[in-house]
DNA sequence: TGTAGGTCTGTTTTT
DNA sequence: CAGACCTACA
């Protein structure tokens, strides 16, 4: 049982506004997700609401999951029936249902941004337009943009006037959207998008709908865009029984299109809204919060509000200044062990956030060096792998033959001897006579021009794989393990697999009996009889997996959670680490670049961070590196401007020693910029705060050794480049200034003799004598000269 | 005509 | 470091 009593006044009132426009302007911590779920639980319960006249949106599946789950908690099964999802799972669910009147297949395939960007890819090829000029993921970009803003596509052709590339972008643009609907395929805008044209142009089927859900609810509304926007207000305009919680300060997804006009203008779009604030943070310490409320006190942009708390001060927060990246990573983890030893957590109720995921890597090394186990959320994901989406590929096109980009993905995977000639011949005739490729495959490849017989034979092949499959897939014939297992036979796939014999293979067949299992797993989840049984909403469920939902099911357990700090939203930790406190990486160069025009780029960054904080609920260590591997080269870099925003009183600074030698381009170089092996001219110019603090090696030999070990992370995979050594008798090469035996001049160390050189073009690297010491060095970014 | 390498290039964040 | 393109072979 619930009792509203448990709640605070303004979490009260909350939860009680049931009738009419409420918005709920809940700061981090506040303890939303209670009142929402109280909320449920109390219209049910108390005002006799059916759950099935109940809407609710969430940010995650695994969110949905959870309030459905807490709500059945408090008011038992009849809240199995309220309408909980993503406004992504709700409109695919919405669509399928309506399929027919919307006019849309029902078994419509989903294409992810890879989908995207191939198809887009292909029309660019169709079309000969240069991947120089229109970069296959900008002009997806653009085309998003235009679709998330409303603008189909004769708007958008309108639009673009005279300007040549923007009605090439225009060409193309209607060119993907007639590709979407002959593959039977939706893109993730469309799913959002779709329903909103369609509920307009069907007054009786919104009609319906307006009547179904009499209550709607929102979370997370501050990272809504306008699409979601509008399907929510043709829900919820004529009952008005719409309530939307969101925090300005946590909007993190503008980039992707969310809009916080949304937000902000919510009492304008309805003038008898109630406004209830949420500023009690039960969440985290008072430290902790007080540099959250001074960070983001920085952004201009944002309605006001000042969380606080009645917890203790807690620990101060520590801010680990490191050498170089790997060193801050090996501190954090340490940092966390100790925490953990001394203090009693578990691994699971640690994470560590970072701003790119590329950023995991140094982390993952140094907990699987430390026997450590974690967990990555996000990232390459399970089901975005190379194997997993092959094969899923083969599942859509059973589900949907017309499915071309997936048929083009698997077409010659494993490779059955179809090359890009045949391929083309078969795409520029399925494009002549307007038939899906499949279709030509199976029935008419006689008619295609030009091709050999052996093409012709592969073909062949490849059909009667694929009319198998489809006799397979047919209903009734096999389980869904089992014909997933029948995929892997008969497309051969398997079968490379283990000819190709190697680790890596090895791996790629352990993912797809995983892929196996969890489709197993999620036919016994679901009865014969259930709607959601098949194998089309099995691969829907896949597609709109958000990365949130791979946390473990079993719930975090004793591994230490890795994490983007956007996946982090909604998530809390007793302890929370955030790394790669450095400029051009929080914030992003990017956004720096941009707010020279536009202010707000710096404060979405901001707002990140204050996410990153507010997740903390008693330790939060903070790091930065002032070198960094980027693209494999080292760096410089400098901390974040967002750590000076912390009240010096809060934080506890300490320096990490690094262990990389220090040569690094300065913030901001070009990656062109350096020595070339020719004229003997040092670059990389600007101040590089150089020699700091390297404790470097003293003999080539203890060099090589920590370079295998890692410590000198670009020599750690190095083998390929040539090897010299030192031959006495020789001359050195005249013309080579980086020839073994001549002498350089390094700013720090002073004149040494080159003794070793390995690698080649803006890999070499060099080993140098200077004195009894010797340096491996990497010639790209020290600053060398000849001496 | 297909495939296997080698090279170039580019990176935020995600439903 | 990887994915996509390009070139040189079979």
């Amino acid at each position: 049982m619930y009792s509203l009593e448990d709640l605070n006044p303004e979490q009260r009132i909350a939860a009680e506004t049931t009738e009419g426009p409420l918005l709920i302007l809940a700061g981090a911590g506040s303890g939303k997700t209670r009142v929402l779920t109280y909320r449920i639980a109390h219209m049910i319960d108390a005002l006799n609401v059916a759950p099935w006249n109940i809407l609710a949106v969430t940010f995650t599946n695994k969110a949905a999951g959870e309030m459905r789950q807490r709500v059945v908690d408090l008011v038992g099964p009849v809240a199995e029936r309220i309408w909980i999802g993503t406004f992504h799972s709700v409109c695919a669910r919405l669509l399928r249902y309506e399929a027919e009147a919307f006019g849309l297949h029902r078994d419509f395939t989903i294409y992810d941004e890879e989908d995207r960007r191939a198809l887009v890819r292909r029309i660019l090829n169709a079309r000969d337009l240069s991947d120089q000029d229109y970069p296959p993921r900008a002009v997806a970009g653009q085309i998003s943009r235009a679709k998330n803003m409303m603008i189909d596509v004769e708007t958008y052709a309108r639009q673009s006037g005279a300007d040549p590339h923007k009605r090439q972008i225009a060409d193309v643009y209607a060119d993907y959207e007639k590709g979407l609907r002959a593959n039977k395929a939706l893109d993730f805008d469309d799913l959002i998008v779709e329903p909103v044209r369609a509920l307009r142009r069907c007054p009786e089927i919104l009609e319906k709908y307006r009547q179904r859900f009499k209550y709607v609810l929102i979370d997370e509304y501050q990272d809504t865009n306008r699409p979601q926007y509008l399907l929510t207000r043709l829900l919820a305009e004529e009952h008005r029984n719409i309530c939307v919680v969101g925090d300005d300060d946590q909007s993190i997804y503008q980039f992707r299109g969310a809009d916080l006009r949304n937000i902000l203008d919510f009492e304008k779009d309805y003038t008898e809204t109630a406004i209830v604030r949420l500023e009690q943070n039960y969440r985290s310490t008072a430290r902790i919060l007080a540099a959250a409320n001074a960070v983001i006190g920085n952004n201009l942009d944002r309605k006001g509000k000042k969380l606080w708390t009645a917890d203790a001060d807690g620990d101060m927060i520590n801010y680990a200044e490191c050498g170089d990246d790997r060193g801050e990573a090996r501190h954090v983890v340490t940092k966390i062990e100790a925490l953990c030893r001394d203090e009693g957590y578990s691994r699971g109720e640690a994470a560590i956030l970072y701003r790119t995921n590329a950023q995991s890597r140094q982390l993952e090394e140094e907990l699987r060096r430390g026997g450590i186990p974690y967990t990555i959320i996000g990232g390459l994901r399970f089901y975005e792998r190379r194997e997993i989406k092959d094969v899923l590929a083969y599942l859509r096109l059973l589900v949907n033959p017309d499915d071309d980009v997936s048929l083009l993905r698997v077409l010659n995977v494993p490779k059955r001897g179809i090359g890009n000639t045949t391929i083309e011949r078969l795409v520029s005739y399925g494009r002549q006579q307007q038939r899906q490729l499949l279709d030509v495959i199976v029935h008419e490849r006689e008619q295609v021009q030009g091709l050999g017989a052996r093409a012709m034979k592969s073909l062949g092949e490849f059909a009667e794989i694929m009319e198998a499959l489809l006799g397979a897939a047919a209903p009734g014939v096999m389980l869904l393990p089992e014909l997933v297992e029948e995929v892997l036979e008969k497309s051969g796939y398997l079968e490379a697999l283990r000819t190709e014999a190697t680790p890596e293979a090895e791996a790629r067949e352990e993912n797809l009996g995983e892929l196996v299992s969890s489709i197993a797993e999620y036919a016994s989840e679901h009865g014969a009889d259930d709607e959601d049984a098949g194998l089309s909403a099995f691969l829907e469920e896949v597609s709109l997996m958000t990365s949130e939902d791979e946390v473990d099911a079993e719930g975090r357990g004793q591994t230490l959670t890795l994490m983007t700090l956007h996946a982090a939203k909604g998530l809390e930790f007793p302890v929370i680490a955030i790394c790669g406190l450095e400029e051009e990486l929080f914030p992003t160069l990017r956004s720096i670049d941009e707010s020279k025009t536009n202010p707000g780029a710096i404060e979405e960054e901001r707002r990140l961070f204050y996410v990153g904080i507010t997740r903390a609920q008693k330790h939060l260590l903070l790091a930065s590196a002032s070198s960094r591997y980027v693209f494999g080269q080292s760096r410089m870099m400098e901390p974040s401007r967002f750590v000076a925003e912390i009240p010096e009183h809060l934080v506890k600074v300490t320096q990490v020693e690094s262990r990389t030698p220090s040569w690094g381009t300065p913030p901001g170089a070009a990656r062109r910029q350096r020595w070339s092996s020719g004229d003997g001219k040092s670059s990389g110019g600007g101040s590089s705060k150089s020699g700091s603090s390297s404790s470097g090696s003293s003999s080539s030999s203890r060099a090589k050794h920590l370079s295998t070990a890692g410590y000198n992370a670009p020599a750690a995979k190095a083998p390929a480049g040539v090897h010299y050594e030192m031959d006495e008798g020789s001359a050195p090469d005249s013309n080579d200034p980086l020839a073994v035996g001549r002498w350089v001049k390094h700013p720090n160390f002073g004149r040494g003799m080159i003794t070793e050189r390995e690698g080649t073009g803006e890999d070499t690297k060099i080993t140098v004598r200077f004195g009894s010491m010797s340096k491996r060095i990497l010639v790209a970014y020290a600053q060398l000269e000849p001496a």
